[in-house]
DNA sequence: GCCGTTTTCGGCCCGACTGTTTTCAGTCG
């Protein structure tokens, strides 16, 4: 675990003690501030406070939601390898309950309860008194046998209560049942909301809003999809689902909201929470309040059960410009400083022009160089680049030097013979634990484009990691460096480089880095994108098509690319032909 | 604990829903 991921857990931590132990929320609430700021960072903390520990105090408290106490306790974290505060909250509030705590229906106040009064201080003993001696937690202050009922529920759920479904999952599911709910006669508009909405690479729901005439019949279509596995609620403006479809189990719920604030409705269920919050602060500062119905002149509450008429509700768009801000596009909708301004053109699927990472039946790929080209010329790119793995593949068929030489041959000749795409003949070259390349340099410099990339030792400690990358990097015949870390969502972690010495090597040497579009990868991730444009390197927004649909994952990698400001300028995939082969020429 | 284009002190987003209540606290998103 990442510095950075480990001083996130800890600060998280001490929200939970400081809720439980009946602390100032709002101090509760900064704590968890502090852990988000520390998850979306891109530099790693310990290499900037080694750097220097002053400068580094500095730029911290410059960070909002991070203050003078909060850069101390980091950097006391970062030196001594705990802090004092923590340690203390940990003693005073059992281990246990930090996972009776994640209980859905559960919170603070009714943990700390049954922990005071009743000595519960596990999802074990809450288990055993639930079966042995109900009555005795039913009969606390603001409890019941309802409420009781709902703790059962939510410990029987609560196993299954983190689980998110991967973007390249919910996404197709998503549109398909947008498309049937807009297809139901008197709906207007249908869109998916949430996170799903901004790209995130995992959804925990799936959020539907629709708006019309006879809503009702859309309510009526959604509860009895045949993916619909249990109606969960079904009211006049609210249904909720469970979904079985295509290996994905979701729950989902669609919203009926009137036309007129469907911007109001789209923006609040959009999301982040976050974003929403700053947004309402900025409304309060300007004498307005902002809710699911509109921004309203006033800060009245409820404005909108007096028939009081909204400054703006029916698009996103307006609401935005009436709270004097620029449009913030979904996948930016996080919290992390974009409503100081956001780039002026994010990239787009039409973008993208050139493949510089896919593979064909010479390695683990399941298309000719033929076909390959086909399919990338099929949507429209000038440029492909054949890269086939290297030998240290074994399992994915690794060509040998002389089988490489060879397939090289037979990518120029399809090239010559091939009308409007230039094929190129490449490799992605293993980067070796040490941080050697799977070919010599006599080898690599006959090939157009190498992508480098680490497939083996997945492990390796931080320090090693970074060695070996910025070895890659700074070879002078590598083009991109593919998939860097080598994450598989929800499988494995993957590398944990100095990311911060990474993306300087990376500008410094002219190397771009992948952000590969497959949506079990999705490497670089989002906030490490975000970091790498920030220290001006380039990145290369590639498919790794393995089969023809695997264009397709293009759409994925767009997502996480915009949550990371990606204009198309910085973006050697979207170069023009004349643009991007020159830049490839220069390292040869 | 953090923050400031009204503030360095006194606030800190908003509404729905549930279950417990005679007016509202807790939880969720």
């Amino acid at each position: 675990m990442s510095t950075n991921q480990e001083l996130s857990r800890v600060f998280d931590q001490m929200a939970a003690a400081l809720e439980l132990l009946g602390a100032n929320p709002f101090r509760a609430n900064s704590n968890e501030r502090v852990a988000r700021v520390l998850r979306d960072m891109t530099e790693d903390v310990r290499a900037f406070v080694a750097a220097d520990p002053e400068t580094a105090r500095r730029r911290l408290e410059e960070l909002t939601g991070i203050g003078k106490g909060s850069a101390a306790k980091i950097l006391e974290y970062v030196e001594t390898g705990k802090l004092a505060e923590h340690e203390e909250l940990m003693a005073k509030v059992p281990r246990g309950l930090f996972a009776v705590l994640e209980v859905p229906g559960l919170g603070p106040k009714a943990v700390k309860l049954m922990w005071d009064e009743l000595g519960i201080t596990s999802l074990d003993e809450l288990t055993a008194r639930l079966a042995t001696d109900p009555q005795a937690v039913a009969a606390l202050p603001r409890m019941g046998m309802k409420k009781v009922e709902s703790i059962r529920k939510g410990l029987a759920f609560s196993a299954h209560a983190h689980e998110r479904t991967p973007l390249g999952r919910a996404l197709p599911l998503a549109l398909r049942l947008r498309d049937e709910l807009g297809a139901v006669p008197g709906v207007k508009r249908v869109d998916y909301a949430g996170s799903l909405r901004r790209g995130r690479e995992s959804i925990g729901d799936l959020d539907f809003l629709a708006a019309g005439g006879d809503l009702g019949a859309a309510a009526e279509r959604f509860t009895t999809l045949p993916e619909v596995t249990e109606v969960l609620a079904h009211g006049d403006t609210k249904c909720s689902v469970r979904l079985a479809a295509e290996g994905v189990a979701i729950q989902a719920d669609l919203r009926l909201v009137p036309a007129a604030a469907y911007g109001a409705a789209l923006l609040y269920f959009t999301g982040s929470r976050e974003h929403n919050v700053r947004l309402r602060e900025i409304a309060v500062r300007r004498g307005m309040r902002l809710n699911e119905y509109g921004l309203f002149q006033g800060t009245d509450e409820r404005p909108q059960d007096s028939g009081t008429t909204p400054v703006a509700a029916a698009t996103e768009e307006e609401i935005y410009a009436a709270l004097g801000l620029p449009y913030v596009p979904p996948e930016l909708r996080e919290d992390r400083g974009e409503l100081a301004g956001v780039p002026a053109r994010l990239i787009e699927a039409g973008d993208v022009q050139a493949e510089l990472h896919a593979h064909t039946t010479a390695s683990d790929g399941k298309l000719s160089i033929a076909e390959l080209a086909a399919a990338a010329r099929a949507r429209g790119y000038h440029t492909l680049a054949v890269t086939d793995h290297s030998p240290s593949q074994v399992i994915a068929g690794g060509l040998t030097v002389e089988r490489l030489l060879e397939h090289a041959e037979k990518v120029r000749a399809a090239d010559a013979e091939v009308d409007g795409i230039t094929i190129l003949a490449g490799a992605e070259v293993d980067v070796l634990p040490d941080g050697r390349l799977d070919y010599e340099d006599e080898v690599l410099a006959r090939l157009d484009v190498v992508v480098a990339s680490p497939h083996a030792a997945l492990g390796q400690d931080p320090k090693t990691a970074t060695a070996r990358l910025l070895k890659a990097i700074r070879h002078p015949l590598v083009h991109v460096l593919g998939h860097p870390t080598g994450r598989m969502i929800g499988r494995r972690g993957g590398l944990s480089p100095d990311m911060g010495a990474l993306f300087a090597a990376a500008a410094r040497h002219d190397v771009a880095l992948e952000l590969n579009a497959n949506w079990h990868r999705l490497d670089l991730r989002d906030v490490h994108v975000r970091g790498a444009l920030e220290a001006g390197c380039k990145i290369a927004l590639d498919t790794d098509a393995h089969r023809e649909a695997d264009f397709d994952m293009l759409v994925y990698g767009v997502l996480t690319a915009r949550r990371a400001g990606l204009e198309p300028a910085a973006c050697v995939t979207a170069w023009s032909a004349e643009k991007l082969h020159g830049w490839l020429r220069s390292k040869r």
